[in-house]
RNA sequence: GCGGACGUGGCGGAACCGGUAGACGCAACGGACUUAAAAUCCGUUGGGCGAAAGCCCGUGUGGGUUCGAGUCCCACCGUCCGCACCA
C-alpha cells in the first residue's frame, strides 16, 4: 500500500478543481446565495501561518456551504497599496508597483497551494487602475453629495518626512521613522461625513441587523462612537468680571450631568480652548502653564500619572440658577476635542473635578443623595459619587431622580435661552487625505479662483504618474514634486490649476473591496442587479484588531453606496467571525538576539554528552562575567514536562555545524539561549514558522488540519511541530483506513442496507455526521476535528463490521473531511469509487432514526455522589427506572440504615436518591 | 479608572438549558514490530489509599442557592482584551 504523499497528491487536484472551475460563482439559479469572505491580505510578500488559519477557516465555511447545495460565492483579493511599499523602495530601490506585484505574485502561488476554494477570476488588486478607478467615482459622487467635504484640521506633522502621521505612528511625541518632535499644523483635509451616519451605525449595533456578530465588537463599536446626550449651555460673566473682547457672551459648555448644576464650584477650559490661546496673548505665565500642558504625552501611564492642575484666569462667571460666583481656569484635564471644550466643575459628582477641588481648595456641595443616606451627615471624602439617587441642595431640583433632574434642568436652561439638549459623539469624520504616492489619487483640482474643482468624469482615472523608485528616499510627498503630473488646468475656468496631490487612507481601499467582488469586471464600481444578488457578505471572517476601524468604515461606505443607487443593503456584513491569532514560543541568546525555532535545537537533561554538558558549562561560565543573570534563567529553565534541560541554536548563517544528541563536542558550535513568552508570531522576534515548509513536510491538509484543531477557532492557537505532526498521522491513518477498501463505494447502494449492516457502525456513523454538521454551522471546528477523530477510532475498530455499513461510514468520512482536508478527502473519494468529485457531492445526511437509542444507561446517584450506573429502556417510566435503581447492589448498600426522603429521575438524564 | 471576557490534568482543550468532569489531540510511560533507529500499531495515563472490589479528594479562593454546581448568585484573587482625563 503507497504511503500517502501530498506532494504528488495535492497539485494534482488543485489543477483538476481549476480544469472543472468548481469554485467559479454564477449568481442566479434555484440555489439560495451563500457569500463567504476572509479579511484580504496586504501583499507582504509571503503568506504566514496566521493567513493559513484564516482562510482555512473560510474554506471550512465556503465547502460545508458548497455541499449544502448554496450558491458560494468565495473570492480573494489584495489590500495592496500602503506604506511598506514606499519603505521598501527606500530600502531596495525597486519600485512600489514592482515590489508589489511581485509580492502579489508569489503570495498567490502560495495560496494556491492551500487549496482553497477561492473564486480567482474575480481577483482584484486595490493598486490596479481598473480598481481605483472606481473608487474615484465613488469619490466625487460622495462629494456632490456632500459625503465628503474639505476643511482645515489639524494634523500631526513630521517636519523632517515632510508628512502627516497617524496618531499610532506618533511615539512619545516624536514621529516613528524620522525620530523628530512632530509639530501640529492646520492643513486642509478631505474627510468622509461619518459622523452624519453616527445614529444609525449605532442603532444597527442593537437593533438586530449585527446579530450575528460577536458581543465585544459590538461593544467595541458602540464605545467607538461614544453617544453622550447631555446639555450643551452658555455660562455668563459675573457682573463686574471683564472677558477679552470677542468672548462677551460667556463660555460655553457641555455636560451629561445638568442634575448637578447646582453642585459646581468652578467652570475650565482646555489649554488650546481659544479663550485661553487669547489670554495667553498678554499673559506670559498662561503661556507657560499651556506649554506645560501640551508636552505632556498622551500615553497611558502619562494621563494616569498627571496631577490635575489649572490656572486661575483673572475673572469669574455666574451661575445660571443662583448668585453664587464661579472662578474659571484653564486645566490640563479638559480636552479640547470634545465636546465645546469647556466645562462646569462639579466635584461631588465627578472624580477629576473633585481631585481638583481639593488641589485649589474649592467647595465641593453634594448634590446626589443615595438612597438610604441622611442628607445631615452625608459628605464627600475622596470619592466623588457618581450613582443614582435624590438630588438634594438644589433648589427647583430637590426630591428628583437623577434622571427626571436632567431633564428638569434641560427644560429651564432652554428656557431661560442659555442652551439646549444635545447629543454628542464621540466620533470623528473620517480624515482621508494621506501625503503619499502609494494610494489612490483624489481626483480633485485645485484652481485659485474656483476652489477645489473635481474632476470630470471622462478624465478618470487620475493615474499615479510614473516616478523614480529614488524618489522614495527623498521626505515628502513625490506626487508634490511632479510638476508634469501636478499642473493642470482647471476644468471649469481653465486657468493654470494643480492636482490634489494627497492620495486616500488605505482603509478606502478596504471599505468596499467586498462590493467590487459582486461584479469585478464591471464598467462601474458595482453593477446593482449582481451587488443586491450577492450582498450582504454572509460570513465574514477575520482579526479582531479591525473590530473598530475597517469594520466601521465598510459600515460607512455601504450605506453611502446605497445612498448613491449601488446597493440596497446598508449592513455589508450579515455574520462577522474575529479568529485568534497564531502564537509561538519566543528564542533569544544572551545578547538578546532573537533566533528562528528552526534554529533551536532541545536537549533531554540527561541524555545530553558529558562533553556537550562540560562545555556549556564553561560557555555559562564565560557569559556569567558579563551576563549574570542570564546564567541564573538559564540553569533555570526546562520545558513544561521538565524534562528539557539545555538548548542552544544555530545561528541563521548556516555556518555553524548543527549538533547531535552526544556527540562528542569537539568545538563550540552554539550559544546557549532563553525560551521566551509566547507570543504572537512577528518578524521582529522570529518566532515565525514558515507554511511553505510545512507544506513541503507535511502538505497543505495537514497544515489546515492542525490550525483549525485543538484550539476554538476565536481564541488563540500555540503553534507546535507535535501539532502538525499529529494531523499527519491522522491523514496517514485515514488513508490506511480508505486505501485497504478501494472502490467500496462502486456497488454501494446508500437506499438499501443490507440485512445484516452493522448498527453500532452505522450509529457511530450517523452521531459523526449530525455531530460534525452541528459543529460547523457553530464555528465549533475543534470539536468537529475531535469527532472525525472518534469517528475514525471506531471506524478502525470495526472489523467485525459488514461491507455495507463499512461503505457508508467511508463515503461519510470522506465528506466529512472534505471542507478540512480537501485534496486528501477527493483522493479517498477516487479511491472508494465515488462518482464526480468530493467537493461537488452533496453533504451526508444524519438518519435521525439511527440516532434514537433503544436503551439508555443512566448515572445513579445517592445523595448527589455517583454510585453506579443502570440501563433502562429509552422510553422506561419514572416508576420502573426508580425501582431499578432502588435494587441495585450498590444502591443498597449506600443507603444501608438510612431512610429514602426522595427520589429525583430526570428522564434520559440521571437518577438521584436522597436519603439520611 | 471604565467596559468586557476568562480561570478545568503535564499541555491545548471537551462537558448543550444545572444532571456520569476531563471527549479529542499532544506529551509521557509500558508493550509489539525491527539487527537497530525512525515510522507504525496496541495499551496505560487527574491526585491519594488499596492486591482487588472499592473508597476519599478534585474545575482559582471563600461563602450561598439546589436532590444535584465547572455551569447560577455574592465576595475576593489572578490573567487577557478594548477604551481611556469623553465632562
Amino acid at each position: 500500500m503507497p504511503r500517502y504523499n501530498p506532494k504528488e497528491i495535492e497539485p494534482k487536484w488543485q489543477e483538476r478543481w481549476r480544469m472543472a472551475g468548481a469554485f467559479e460563482a454564477q449568481p442566479g439559479g434555484d440555489k439560495p446565495k451563500y457569500y463567504v469572505l476572509e479579511m484580504f491580505p496586504y501583499p507582504s510578500g509571503h503568506i504566514h501561518i496566521g493567513h493559513v488559519r484564516n482562510y482555512a477557516m473560510g474554506d471550512v465555511v465556503a465547502r460545508y456551504k458548497k455541499a449544502r447545495g448554496f450558491n458560494v460565492l468565495h473570492p480573494m483579493g489584495w489590500d495592496a497599496f500602503g506604506l511598506p511599499a514606499e519603505n521598501a523602495a527606500m530600502q531596495t530601490g525597486k519600485h512600489p508597483r514592482d515590489w508589489t506585484y511581485d509580492n502579489i505574485g508569489a503570495m498567490k502561488e502560495q495560496l494556491k497551494k492551500m487549496g482553497l476554494s477561492i473564486d480567482w477570476s474575480r481577483e482584484l488588486a486595490t493598486c490596479d487602475p481598473q480598481y481605483y478607478r472606481h473608487q474615484q467615482r465613488l469619490f466625487l459622487e460622495f462629494w456632490a453629495k456632500d459625503l465628503a467635504y474639505r476643511k482645515e484640521s489639524d494634523v500631526n506633522w513630521d517636519p523632517v518626512d515632510q508628512t502627516v502621521l497617524a496618531n499610532e505612528q506618533v511615539i512619545d511625541g516624536k514621529g516613528w521613522r524620522s525620530g523628530a518632535p512632530v509639530e501640529r499644523r492646520k492643513l486642509s483635509q478631505w474627510f468622509f461625513r461619518i459622523t452624519d451616519a453616527a445614529d444609525d451605525l449605532l442603532a444597527a449595533l442593537d437593533d438586530g441587523r449585527l446579530a450575528g456578530w460577536p458581543d465585544n465588537v459590538r461593544l467595541m463599536q458602540r464605545n467607538w462612537i461614544g453617544k453622550s446626550k447631555g446639555l450643551q449651555m452658555k455660562f455668563r460673566f459675573a457682573e463686574g468680571t471683564k472677558p477679552p473682547t470677542g468672548f462677551e457672551d460667556g463660555i460655553e459648555i457641555f455636560t451629561t450631568r445638568p442634575d448637578t448644576l447646582f453642585g459646581a464650584s468652578f467652570i475650565a477650559v482646555a489649554p488650546d480652548h481659544p479663550l485661553a490661546s487669547k489670554l495667553a496673548e498678554t499673559d506670559a505665565e498662561l503661556r507657560a502653564f499651556i506649554a506645560d500642558c501640551q508636552k505632556i504625552g498622551t500615553s497611558e501611564e502619562a494621563i494616569e500619572k498627571a496631577e490635575k492642575q489649572g490656572y486661575q484666569l483673572p475673572f469669574e462667571t455666574g451661575h445660571p440658577f443662583d448668585d453664587r460666583r464661579l472662578p474659571v481656569y484653564v486645566a490640563n484635564f479638559v480636552l479640547m476635542g470634545y465636546g465645546t471644550g469647556a466645562i462646569f466643575g462639579c466635584p461631588s459628582g465627578d472624580q477629576r473635578d473633585l481631585e481638583f477641588a481639593r488641589k485649589y481648595g474649592l467647595a465641593v456641595p453634594p448634590v446626589v443623595l443615595p438612597t438610604g443616606e441622611d442628607p445631615a451627615t452625608f459628605v464627600i471624602e475622596d470619592e466623588a459619587y457618581v450613582g443614582p439617587g435624590t438630588i438634594f441642595n438644589s433648589g427647583f431640583l430637590n426630591g428628583l431622580a437623577v434622571d427626571e433632574a436632567i431633564q428638569a434642568a434641560i427644560n429651564k436652561i432652554e428656557e431661560m435661552g442659555l442652551g439646549e439638549g444635545k447629543t454628542l459623539f464621540r466620533l470623528r469624520d473620517w480624515g482621508l487625505s494621506r501625503q503619499r504616492y502609494w494610494g489612490c489619487p483624489i481626483p480633485a483640482i485645485h484652481c485659485d479662483k474656483c476652489g477645489a474643482v473635481p474632476v470630470p468624469a471622462k478624465d478618470l482615472p487620475v493615474l499615479l504618474p510614473e516616478v523614480d523608485a529614488r524618489e522614495f528616499s527623498i521626505p515628502g510627498n513625490p506626487l508634490d514634486r511632479h510638476p508634469e503630473w501636478k499642473n493642470v488646468d482647471c476644468p471649469k475656468c481653465g486657468a493654470a490649476a494643480r492636482r490634489e496631490t494627497d492620495t486616500m487612507d488605505t482603509f478606502v481601499d478596504s471599505a468596499w473591496y467586498f462590493v467590487r467582488f459582486a461584479a469585478p469586471h464591471e464598467e462601474k464600481p458595482v453593477e446593482k442587479d449582481k451587488a443586491d444578488y450577492w450582498l450582504p457578505v454572509d460570513q465574514y471572517i477575520g482579526g479582531v484588531e479591525h473590530a473598530i476601524l475597517h469594520l466601521l468604515y465598510a459600515r460607512w461606505f455601504t450605506r453611502a453606496m446605497k445612498a448613491c443607487g449601488y446597493l440596497s443593503v446598508d449592513e455589508p456584513f450579515a455574520d462577522l467571525f474575529t479568529q485568534g491569532m497564531v502564537i509561538h514560543a519566543t528564542y533569544r541568546t544572551h545578547l538578546g538576539t532573537w533566533v528562528l525555532p528552526e534554529n533551536v535545537k532541545f536537549f533531554y537533561k540527561d541524555q545530553v554528552s558529558e562533553a556537550r554538558r562540560k562545555w556549556l558549562v564553561d560557555e555559562l561560565d564565560r557569559l556569567a562575567d558579563d551576563h549574570s543573570r542570564f546564567k541564573e534563567e538559564y540553569l533555570k529553565q526546562t520545558d513544561s514536562t521538565g524534562q528539557y534541560y539545555f538548548y542552544d541554536y544555530v545561528s541563521d548563517d548556516g555556518k555553524t555545524r548543527v549538533s547531535e544528541i552526544n556527540s562528542p563536542v569537539v568545538e563550540p558550535l552554539s550559544n546557549p539561549i532563553l525560551i521566551g513568552p509566547i507570543e504572537k508570531m512577528s518578524k521582529s522576534k522570529k518566532n515565525v514558522v514558515s507554511p511553505e515548509r510545512i507544506a513541503e513536510t507535511y502538505g497543505a491538509d495537514a497544515a489546515r488540519w492542525f490550525m483549525l484543531s485543538d484550539s476554538p477557532p476565536e481564541r488563540d492557537v500555540e503553534w507546535t511541530d507535535a501539532g502538525v505532526e499529529g494531523a499527519w498521522r491522522l491523514i496517514g491513518r485515514i488513508w490506511d483506513a480508505v486505501s485497504s477498501a478501494k472502490g467500496a463505494l462502486e456497488t454501494f447502494d446508500p437506499e438499501r442496507p443490507t440485512a445484516d449492516a452493522d448498527e453500532d457502525l452505522r450509529r457511530a456513523t450517523h452521531e459523526a455526521i449530525a455531530g460534525v454538521t452541528d459543529d460547523i454551522e457553530n464555528f465549533r471546528f475543534n470539536k468537529a476535528i475531535a469527532r472525525i477523530y472518534e469517528f475514525l477510532n471506531t471506524l478502525r475498530k470495526s472489523d467485525g463490521a459488514d461491507g455495507w455499513a463499512r461503505a457508508e461510514a467511508l463515503s461519510a468520512l470522506a465528506r466529512l473531511i472534505a471542507p478540512f482536508t480537501p485534496h486528501l478527502a477527493e483522493e479517498c473519494w477516487e479511491t472508494l469509487g465515488g462518482n464526480g468529485l468530493v467537493c461537488d457531492a452533496p453533504w451526508p445526511a444524519a438518519d435521525p432514526a439511527l440516532l434514537a437509542k433503544d436503551t439508555i444507561v443512566l448515572p445513579v446517584q445517592v445523595n448527589g455522589k455517583r454510585r453506579a450506573e443502570i440501563e433502562v429502556a429509552a422510553n422506561a417510566d419514572k416508576a420502573a427506572v426508580e425501582n431499578a435503581a432502588l435494587s441495585l447492589e450498590a444502591v443498597q448498600r449506600h443507603i444501608a440504615g438510612m431512610t429514602v426522603r426522595k427520589t429525583v429521575v430526570v428522564p434520559g438524564r440521571i437518577v438521584n436518591i436522597v436519603a439520611n
